[in-house]
DNA sequence: CAAGGCGTGTACTAAGTAGTACATAGTATA
DNA sequence: TATACTATGTACTACTTAGTACACGCCTTG
């Protein structure tokens, strides 16, 4: 198992916990509702990255953006999936055609949609 | 357990059969590679549906387009996941916004990123 | 009338998911 | 130096996923 979710989670806490206290395993654990045994193995890579929950409440503490810290565990926000599982065909051409485009590319797209008259 | 898979794979299923054979719950489970009493169950939501691949096989045989029997399954294809997974922010944002889009609105920007000079 | 194809019921399993509960040992502090 | 907080190790559990193996009874057709 390649963790990079879990040493990204202990350097973010512990960097937080140079500045408050609050961010030591235990306590953090008890915020986002888990066992202090079991976000310390999260941490270590011991055990595969915890439920979509509780990484939406982990990026919220650690104030990381959901969506990376989800990437991070491999694993897709369920909100986006639903997007895509509505509209199957649409949505999957939409995506296979942006993949592969520069970010630039796709950025621009998402403000004209946002600014324009689509 | 809302059924709609099941019972879309059946009637299709049984809609080829009418003018071949082969499409018995046996053959085509053999086709696809499970067990005849697993695609029976399958068919009648007895039990949830298979994995991607199998899905993916069904579809082939079935005629049908992949991405919409992966969304009857609830499941969303590892290829447009990990399009996402790899640019998190990026189609994070692409997706919320054309989430609410009429299908005409994300159907051209679909054709204006293949044709055009993106 | 038996041989083969048909759908389905029952029983089972191996691996993965998502944790809890408790014990231990080190560290800091009052 | 007692206490209290810290991280971590060990053991266990309940649920889900993704199926297989095999037997049964029902047609049908040669």
């Amino acid at each position: 198992m390649a963790d990079t979710f879990g040493s990204y989670v202990r350097d973010r806490r512990e960097a937080l916990r140079q500045s408050d206290a609050t961010f030591s395993v235990r306590q953090l654990a008890t915020r986002i509702g888990v066992e202090p045994s079991f976000l310390s193995k999260v941490e270590r890579g011991e055990v595969p990255p915890p439920s979509e929950g509780k990484i939406i409440a982990l990026a919220r503490e650690l104030g990381e953006d959901a969506d990376v810290l989800l990437a991070l565990a491999g694993k897709v926000s369920s909100d986006l999936q639903e997007a895509i599982r509505k509209r199957p065909e649409l949505f999957a051409a939409a995506i296979r055609q942006l993949k592969d485009m520069p970010d630039h590319a796709v950025l621009r797209i998402v403000r004209e949609v946002r600014d324009g008259d689509w």
